[in-house]
DNA sequence: ATTTAATATCGTAATATTGCAATATGAAAA
DNA sequence: TTTTCATATTGCAATATTACGATATTAAAT
């Protein structure tokens, strides 16, 4: 019904989806990018840099925000956002679990 | 729009956002658990595990074997499903990439 | 105090996702 | 070959996401 049912799982579950989640659209990878690429994060010219209106940078820059995945700094009229290092490292943390390997598996 | 405009970005950044996506339910983690924690992985018995019915965890299922995360293997009248390792590492290749500190940054 | 510039929020339309009942499919068992 | 069991597909309702124009907010500059 377009509603997660985020009941039926544990909290660390949900989290972990959210987290992805936030990383699910290529707008946001985009960003994740761009702010890679500046070794100081000039902020704002994300609007400029990726073809979408403002509004949605913003709106996509509050989503991973809210994620955790990157965080601003006002800085007089500006804002200046940067990659959250401490999250991008939990997510690794957590990924690297799901990728080792059990030891029998029917699909070998 | 409900739309993603997909023709802005990357080729890359559309794979990359679809494998984020792909992992951002929590069904889906709770899934790639299960698949984690049988050393053989006795399938279908996903349902039982998971409180979904049939035919969401099947649309589930589905959506992570597109996505490359999983594998199913027909062994007679059951499916056994596998996390498909090499597309594990190819992730966290990706994120360790944005893990990575840029060397000056405004937000320290 | 006004203006200007940068960013956020609101409202809304279009499309996507989630979930399930009902039904289909396909393979082994009887 | 009929039944049975495991899984997939279809159709549909409810909700979520994406995108943007219009508008608000906020802080420096004039």
């Amino acid at each position: 019904m377009g509603v997660t049912k985020t009941d039926n799982f544990t909290e660390k579950q949900n989290e972990i989806a959210q987290l992805f989640k936030a990383l699910g659209h290529p707008a946001r990878i985009a960003i994740i990018e761009f702010l890679m690429k500046q070794n100081s994060c000039i902020c704002g010219d994300i609007v400029n840099e990726i073809q979408l209106s403002q509004p949605t940078i913003s709106q996509h820059l509050k989503e991973l925000k809210q994620a955790n995945i990157i965080q601003g700094t006002i800085e007089g009229k500006t804002i200046c956002y940067c990659i959250n290092l401490e999250t991008m490292s939990k997510i690794i943390d957590i990924l690297s679990i799901y990728g080792t390997a059990p030891a029998t598996s029917c699909c070998n």
